[in-house]
DNA sequence: TTCTTTGCAAATCGTTTGCAGCATG
DNA sequence: CATGCTGCAAACGATTTGCAAAGAA
């Protein structure tokens, strides 16, 4: 996600309105790496803005995905994750505990053709699905789900 | 995923049934590339078995993925897809048709590591999301939406 | 026969929508 | 002061659940 101040100019531009709950909603995505979905995020803003709705947040992050400023994907939770960085970077995901982080830079992929079998490539999201450290010292203790 | 015969001995190993409606729903997935919707299937299905319920074919694509025989992943068009091919490869996905199709091999992300940051990876997921061939001739014909 | 799975329909959950009032530009 | 945005609550669509009946083993 580009900077608070850029979106600013671009609501703007567009004629649009800087209002109080999308900078509020802007500045909580700006840096965030805990890859939230819309209720995480509705329970950590609501109480610096009694008053904002679930619609408003979901309008607020549809208008971001569609400008291309945050990526959505699905952490096979059944919850829909929002992540603003749009980097090329994996992030791994904790089958049992559904713990997301981001995977070290060092993992992050070799730069891809622009296109690809004719399609121009305009975004792209990796995930690696596994277990845990916390969890693998669970299964140690118990029984192993996911035996190596 | 498996073959449909071990799929059937898996399911008797466990005490479980071989009913016609699992075999019919394996046997679709089976080789399966169209990375279908539950409801693209239901509505494949329902005409060779007219009794199929939804929930039945909910069931049986929840323990699919349970048992790691096929992913899930969301394309961004508000629907989940399944996949019944878990080996390396991405997925090409098209930002304005919402189309589907698998990356040519060449594209498969050398090997990574069985272990990234303590995580001990069981599964990967990997979309490129852009303009398919057929989108972008419309673009060109009209308004670009994603210029280059 | 026994016990799992099915089909139906109702319940649930996350997300979207319609509309009157409000606040930004 | 004109228009875009918000909040509310109802609507919506996809998925899940409860339970009696059906059918594998």
């Amino acid at each position: 996600m580009q900077s608070v101040e850029s979106l600013v100019r671009r609501v703007r531009a567009q004629g649009g309105k800087v209002t109080a709950q999308r900078m509020l909603i802007w500045r909580a995505l700006e840096g965030d790496q805990t890859h939230p979905t819309a209720e995480d995020l509705y329970t950590r803003l609501k109480p610096l803005l009694p008053g904002l709705s679930l619609a408003t947040l979901y309008n607020t992050l549809n208008e971001l995905v569609e400008w291309g400023e945050v990526r959505r994907f699905d952490a096979g939770d059944g919850h829909i994750h929002y992540d603003p960085d749009c980097s090329p970077h994996a992030e791994l995901v904790c089958l049992q505990c559904h713990t997301i982080v981001d995977a070290p830079a060092h993992i992050a992929r070799p730069a891809i053709p622009a296109e690809i079998a004719g399609f121009r490539i305009v975004l792209r999201s990796e995930q690696f699905f596994g277990i845990c450290p916390t969890c693998q010292a669970k299964s140690d203790a118990g029984s192993a789900a996911y035996p190596a």
